[in-house]
DNA sequence: CATCTCCTACTAAAGAGTTAGTAGATGATG
DNA sequence: CATCATCTACTAACTCTTTAGTAGGAGATG
């Protein structure tokens, strides 16, 4: 239920979520920081022993493809920063948000949009 | 500048957040997960190596102190979700935010109102 | 004072994460 | 066909995390 992703683990998924199906060479070629051929191997490997990429064969090579929605590991960490780091309280994260960031009026007024569509399909 | 800590300092972070300065076997008492003393110990001597926490000397006893405010480390986690998780779009991370928990049409009035506030004070 | 308890300091070891090398197969190229 | 490039499988090592044991000191108690 609970997926997790170690920071290394994320930056392949990000690869394979922003890309679709990729072969190592390709995840390689796209990622930021520049690792041997084997080690993303490896972590792709890895990956998929722990259910979070599958692969078919494509001549010689291998196409991995995420198991797991970005969504979901959305989701599911976010789920966990507010547990941990803000007591479950979404209004104690959101204050954060809107804090921190670098948020224009404009992206201030988008995410009050978006709640106000939002309550008006809870109450209609 | 980036604060990130793994899952035990983390618990034990949050002890200290939650109960202030507290000693080895307050934290340890505190702790939902029956770890050895010496454990606990240890967790707060790499916590103080790292720079995360310092302690005073109490009698036999050190109290350790967090040096790191909760909201520091939320703060920092948040901006490392949104960027890895959520394209950087605070959008989509409140749009995580609002369709997973469980929040009530109170819960969502009160995020509303909080960004109304917001803008308010952005733009008078 | 001998012993018990509580405390820190030091040590260690198992596990997970990260990185990459070597071997061996397969297909392409001169 | 010999060689080169590319690919996977296997192995390994180093680091960080997590857990806890042992040693030794200091105060409390019989």
């Amino acid at each position: 239920m609970e997926i997790q992703f170690t920071d290394r683990e994320l930056d392949i998924m990000t690869v394979l979520w922003d890309r679709g199906p990729s072969t190592v060479a390709e995840v390689r070629d796209a990622l930021s920081d520049d690792l041997a051929y084997t080690t993303v191997l490896t972590l792709l490997r890895v990956l998929e022993e722990k259910g979070h990429v599958t692969h078919t064969e494509e001549g010689r090579a291998h196409r991995f493809r995420p198991l797991v929605e970005r969504d979901e590991a959305g989701t599911s960490a976010l789920r966990r920063l507010k547990d941990r780091l803000f007591s479950g309280s979404p209004e104690l994260l959101l204050t954060r948000l809107v804090d921190d960031a670098t948020l224009s009026v404009d992206d201030l007024e988008r995410l009050r949009d978006l709640l106000e569509r939002r309550l008006d399909e809870e109450a209609p």
